[in-house]
DNA sequence: GTCCAGGCTCTTT
DNA sequence: AAAGAGCATGGA
């Protein structure tokens, strides 16, 4: 079997990612491996102490996907290293959730993923990403009996009726990801120039998509277009800016600045290591 | 039974 | 521009 062996891999937690609410086809095994789909291929991926070990990549695969998926050529030493000190809480978040990574995705799957999950619980989330990939998406292997499916593509999706949707549990968002997969197959929206926009563009452009809307768009960015800069405003980024920054503005555009101002250019991953730490503290 | 979940759309002021 | 109602569904 193809493996990849990569080693002195430090800032690396397979745990913290899986949980930190960015991605939601991660299987944990007995283990404490994972097996991940993602574009379109199965893998499992293995740690121990500083050696990665990724079962089912070949060579290619890995230069061509798992390297930037996992944001293999970051340095997070040196991103945390700019948030040390600035405050307490950051201080505390950044050793909270020391491991976690920004996973670099495929920006069809997160925008789905992300209209499915407003107003949701993340193990219904999982379930209908599921239910949609079984339904829709290509086989891609067979292993121990199980069947692994690719996230479908808007082509795939396409075919699916809004009752369709509604049996893949995903609730009354069935309309909102009908019409979003129909703007994009008719290219009305055209994924591919958004990851060459600035982020207010990007921004804008998504947003034409039904069931996006300022925080889900953000999520895309942040976790499919390389914008460490976006900044997803949740209802826990509004909990701990009040809580740890003492700030209350409602209006997204000012707490955008602050953000920027405040955490710098990586504020997206700023962001994911206060909203790990405050979702896991309450 | 009620409440809540990484919000968004639509309507009303 | 801003605020509020309504929205499916399943688990606690």
């Amino acid at each position: 079997m193809n493996r990849i062996i990569i080693d002195d891999v430090t800032e690396f937690s397979l745990k913290q990612i899986a949980d930190s609410g960015q991605t939601f086809r991660w299987q944990e095994n007995e283990n404490g491996s994972y097996t991940i789909i993602a574009f379109g291929k199965v893998v499992k991926i293995v740690k121990e102490d500083s050696e990665i070990v990724i079962y089912g990549a070949s060579k290619e695969d890995f230069v061509l996907i798992w390297e930037n998926y996992f944001d293999l050529l970051r340095n997070y030493k040196t991103v945390i290293e700019n948030f040390r000190g600035k405050d307490e809480s950051l201080d505390n978040a950044i050793v909270y959730g020391n491991g976690i990574r920004i996973l670099n995705q495929d920006i069809w799957e997160m925008i789905i993923t992300f209209i499915i999950s407003g107003n949701n619980n993340i193990p219904r989330i999982k379930k209908s990403i599921e239910k949609i990939s079984e339904k829709y998406g290509d086989l891609i292997d067979l292993i121990a009996g199980e069947k692994y499916y690719a996230f479908p593509t808007p082509k795939q999706l396409s075919v699916a009726t809004i009752a369709d949707l509604r049996e893949c549990g995903v609730g009354y968002r069935d309309a909102y990801i009908f019409e979003t997969t129909q703007l994009v197959v008719k290219k009305e929206v055209d994924l591919s120039s958004i990851k060459k926009m600035s982020l207010d563009e990007a921004r804008k452009e998504l947003k034409k998509l039904k069931g996006v809307g300022d925080k889900v768009a953000d999520c895309i960015l942040l976790f499919s277009c390389e914008q460490t800069t976006a900044f997803p405003i949740d209802t826990w980024v509004k909990k701990l800016l009040k809580d740890y920054y003492q700030l209350e503005k409602k209006n997204n555009k000012a707490i955008n600045e602050f953000a920027q101002a405040y955490f710098g250019e990586h504020c997206g991953i700023a962001q994911q290591y206060l909203f790990y730490y405050i979702r896991n503290n309450n």
